[in-house]
DNA sequence: TTGACACGATTGTTCAACAATCTGTAGATT
DNA sequence: AATCTACAGATTGTTGAACAATCGTGTCAA
């Protein structure tokens, strides 16, 4: 295969940039999982492009956190250690709270935005499409954290959350993970449109405390799984 | 001049990491200011490499947000908007204060540290020697932003740091600025070792709103020395 | 069982040529 | 004089093949 730059309407981007966004997309979606191989000349052959162009996709990705390579030994998606995962969300708690705190000056367009991303994950919910109840609580947080109204905490945040995606990925079932917060995300929303945000951050400490938890116990089992 | 790679006693790095960091250095110290065009068939003869790895080393400060890279039409040091300082300034709120209250589970190490570091601040001012007295401050906010415990927050702030570096690039009297500061490093830390947490952010965020304005004012003044 | 060595795998770098896009300038037109 | 258009030069983006450097694994000998 190669790729299609020629989207119908769009404008081409370059062919190092679209690399990179269809190994992000496989990373996210778990077709590429934790500890797999990247290597640049298979890729290039893949995608029927060079290997500086893959060269330059893979160390986009690297710098993303997505991907780890070592010197002429090989590139591979990087795989989170519980130690990893306590480092993230050590870092969305504080983005998480600091930026519910800094609400008082967000505007109505971005509370609303909180407020809908909480009815999404209900909604998704009640319809059973538990596929997307992940994305949405993601949304949701996203929501949260662009009350604090700086882009460069934004693409933080995002890119934290696309590193935390890799835990996920080893993880046997989401959805039974995902299940148990969604009631979580309403109360918190409600809190901050109450502007009650001392509640709201001991909420959302509460929820990232167990969350992570969680997903560290996840990924110890998987551990001890691959062993 | 080409790059020295086998510097006595230390690993050779790759030479695209090499060509990163001496464009970063000469970025931080001001030898490249903020619209300096990098073009890398110049830059390539400069350190005796080929184009290929220069657009690596480019590409990853760009990823850093040092560089910014116009398809086909080139690349360039950044050059900071009142808009980006904000944001950086937004970020470094959160993050600063978010750590300040977490620093209740820092260790005794790392309460030194800012106490070191508030202390290297007035020694240099002391002594006259202004060239340290805004590394010294750095090292001060780093070492606050260390109470979170994060080494991804530690990685973001240090990438907000080097951006903001293209602010006083364009700015007249570094040291005028850097003095007014100082105490106010040794009253917070004192506040922080105290464990009065909610003083220590409240004047932190002072800090912070008035260096924001002071830096906004002076690339303000610097935009319409340019026109 | 351990250590050393060799080899294969993979990245890192090179180079020169060519493609693609951007920008600036010059000339034409209004 | 201002605006628009076209073109050329500048610069990045990409290519492919070859070679260098390093890493990891397997094998063999002690």
């Amino acid at each position: 295969m190669t790729l299609d730059l020629a989207a119908a309407g769009q404008p081409a981007v370059p062919a190092a940039e679209a690399v990179q966004a269809l190994l992000r997309q496989r990373i996210m979606e778990g077709l590429l999982l934790p500890g797999a191989r990247l290597v640049d000349q298979a890729l290039a052959e893949e995608f029927g492009v060079s290997r500086n162009t893959v060269r330059d996709a893979l160390r986009l990705l690297a710098a993303d956190g997505l991907v780890v390579s070592v010197r002429n030994a090989g590139s591979s998606v990087r795989t989170l250690t519980s130690a990893d995962i306590h480092d993230i969300y050590t870092a969305r708690r504080l983005l998480e709270t600091g930026a519910i705190l800094q609400s008082a000056g967000a505007t109505d367009a971005m509370l609303e935005a909180v407020d809908r991303a909480a009815s999404a994950s209900e909604q998704h919910v009640l319809s059973g499409d538990w596929g997307k109840v992940g994305t949405a609580s993601l949304a949701f947080h996203q929501a949260v954290v662009r009350l604090a109204r700086s882009a460069r905490v934004d693409e933080f945040f995002n890119n934290l959350a696309a590193q935390l995606r890799l835990a996920f990925a080893v993880m046997p079932d989401e959805s039974a993970f995902q299940v148990r917060w969604v009631g979580r995300d309403r109360q918190i929303a409600d809190l901050i449109l109450a502007g009650r945000r001392d509640e709201a951050t001991a909420l959302m400490n509460d929820y990232l405390n167990e969350s992570e938890t969680q997903i560290i116990d996840g990924v110890r089992a998987a551990e001890r799984a691959r062993r």
